[in-house]
This record gives C-alpha cells, sequence and structure tokens, in this order.
DNA sequence: CGCCGAGTTGAACTGAATCAAGAAACGTGG
DNA sequence: CCACGTTTCTTGATTCAGTTCAACTCGGCG
C-alpha cells in the first residue's frame, strides 16, 4: 500500500488523516491473465491502482483485430476513465496482460472523499489534466507523424512497452496493422 | 459577466462570495479577427471565457496547411490548456476567426482559487475530466471512422461548426486535406 | 511431437495525399 | 457599389502509405 501513497503523494500532499480515510476504501483484486476487468457497455464502477501487472485498453471489432488504445504499468492507476467521469456505459474493455495486483476504490466511495476532502478534488483535477495532456499528445501523434515516426518515438520513450507487449497490440496502439509494423521494423533496422 | 457565472454553474454551483471573488479577478479583452491568441512557444498565461466570437487551435506546418485541432466557440472557456497546466511552452497557435470579446483570468490567480477555495479545485476537476472525455472521444473517431464518417458525424453532432468555418480548416481539423473534404461533399450529396 | 497463435513476407488493392489548374467567393480600396 | 486581386473551393491525374488476403516460418506449450 505504500506504493499507493507515494503515488497520491506525487500529485498533492496528504495528511495522515485523508491518507488513512481513503485507504481504508480500497480493496485488494488478484486476477490472471487475461482476466476482463471491465466490459464494454459496462459501467465502470472501479479506480484501481496497479500494485503489479500491466492492463490493456481496446475496442474488440468483430472479425478484424481490435483496436487498442493503451496500456497501464505497475504502481498507476488505471480505470475505465470515460466512464467512470459519466457513469455511462463504456466503449472500451479492459484487459489484464498479465497477472495482476490491484487496490480498487468504488464510484461512490470516491465521490464522498471528493465531497469531504479538499486534497481529494485537487488530486482529481491533476488527475484528470494529467488524462488530458496523455490524450492531447496522443492525437498530435496521429496527426502529425507517419507510422514509421510514431513507433520510433514509442521505442524512444516508452521502451517498457515495446518489451512486455506482444507486438500485434504495438501495432494497433500505433494505429496500424500488425503486417505494416512487422515491414516497418525490418525496414529501420 | 452573468453568461460566465452560468457557466460555471454548470460544473459546480457556485456562492456569491465565491464567485465575486472569481469575478475580480477577470480582465475583459476584445480583439479583432485573425488576432494570434497564443504563439506555439510562448507560455500560456490566461484562461479566458468567449462572451463572443470563435477561437482556432492550431499549428502551422510551413509550406502545407496547418494542422487544425478545434474550436471553441461563444460561452466556452479557452485556453492553449496544455501549455497553461504545465507552464511549459505551447505546441498550438490560438486564434481567433471572428471578433471576439474574452474575459481572462492568469495562471497566478488562478492558483490562488485553487489554493483558497474547495470549489476552485472541483470546477478545475470536472473541467479536466470535460477535456479528457473530448479527447478521448477524438481518438476514437480518428481511429474507428472513415474521413467521410467523420464528416457525417460533425455535420450531425456540431453543425455549426459547418456554418461558421471555412471549410479547410474543417478538413484538416478530422485530419484530412480540403481536396479530400471537397471530393467528399461531392460524393454524398 | 504436433498444434496454434504470433510474426514475417509477398502481391494486389485502396483511401487519401500531392501536384496542378481552373472557378467561385470574398474583402478591400477606389 | 463595383472592380480587382486574393483566398478558398473544386476537379482531374498521379503517387504513396498502409490495408487486405494469403502463404509460410517460428517458438512455446499441452
Amino acid at each position: 500500500m505504500n506504493q499507493i501513497r507515494k503515488a497520491l503523494d506525487m500529485y498533492s500532499k496528504l495528511s495522515d488523516k485523508n491518507w488513512l480515510s481513503f485507504a481504508s476504501m480500497l480493496k485488494k483484486k488478484i486476477v490472471v491473465k487475461k482476466t476482463l476487468l471491465l466490459k464494454e457497455g459496462q459501467i465502470e464502477n472501479n479506480l484501481s491502482f496497479i500494485e503489479e501487472g500491466i492492463i490493456r485498453f481496446y475496442i474488440p471489432k468483430g472479425e478484424k483485430e481490435d483496436l487498442t488504445f493503451g496500456f497501464t504499468f505497475t504502481n498507476s492507476f488505471v480505470s475505465g476513465y470515460d466512464s467512470f467521469i459519466t457513469q455511462e456505459p463504456s466503449v472500451y474493455n479492459l484487459e489484464a496482460l498479465t497477472p495482476c495486483i490491484l487496490w480498487s476504490i468504488n464510484y461512490k466511495d470516491l465521490q464522498e472523499i471528493y465531497k469531504k476532502t479538499d486534497v481529494g478534488n485537487t488530486i482529481g483535477r491533476l488527475a484528470a489534466e494529467g488524462l488530458f495532456l496523455q490524450k492531447a499528445k496522443r492525437e498530435l501523434s496521429l496527426l502529425n507523424e507517419t507510422a514509421t515516426q510514431r513507433y520510433l518515438r514509442l521505442l524512444k520513450e516508452e521502451p517498457h512497452f515495446i518489451k512486455h507487449i506482444p507486438q500485434k497490440y504495438i501495432a494497433s496502439f500505433i494505429g496500424i496493422t500488425p503486417q505494416a509494423l512487422s515491414r516497418i521494423r525490418r525496414d529501420i533496422s
């Protein structure tokens, strides 16, 4: 649990009291590889901290390869944010790419924290700002770069992605087919 | 100024006291069409409410058509958010597409509000969440739809865009060239 | 050992970019 | 308020990055 407090403190330093009231709401969950943590159409009820593991966001596309929107690693928070924020059905699926240890807080409990503590809203704001920046960066990359440039940047900025995630998901994440990524890799080396 | 309070109240109801302390920090600004409100490389110092007008976000691309990332209309807040949040140089330019009447608050003053008022952080959080959702939706659209589908959806969901914004900016916004958009329009009618 | 999913490679195809040129709309000054 | 010049929009021809379909290889696991 120490990792969680550390992660939160990086947004805004927590008093012991605030931390304890938050910590008391967390529930531990252990899941095996390939577990579906959230299915499209469901309403996301959890915001979770990943003590250990990797989680993938995606949208299944029937016959075709599904669309991957992102990955979340150890020591980060994860949720079907769009659904969690709006409490409307999720468009994304969340899947454990590896076995995961999670600590989850549910929607209602978090709203209580927002009501009761000042720091809750500050952290919520900073976290939402971070998510926004991440998406803005990705938008820029999708509109402004070729597939090869996107791959090279991923290689440089997120080397752990390439190490731990199957190539077909990386391909989908940068917006191309596995075949296209395979060719890119051949051509750049 | 009433419009501003109305807009804020939609996030979280403001007390008279909080509203007045916020309002006292706003400065009115009137600019003509084509004014550059923020240039790439500059640090955004303002969060502004548009009493009247349309503003475009873009990145200039030298020889080629520049890349348009969005538009903000009357009765909304606007800022080079990425730069405003991080206080690092902006990658975007902000330009007035029409004459604009703006009410601006600067970064330092807003941080004061965050420190002093609970509701400030709540509004900040809800606003950041909204920005995130907007970008997530756009990401989905760029990866999951063809240019034609994106145009048709824009037509349906944001008809005022099409009415008031030159076609070449719309084209850029949906991620294609003006020529491609021209052909799409020919083919769907 | 045999199977199955992941990755590679090839060939044909396609949506959109690019280059180019003409038509329409727009605003600015006389 | 009209005329001219400058953008903006349209249309055609060509090119290109990436898709699709298909066949083959490799590595891990039952």
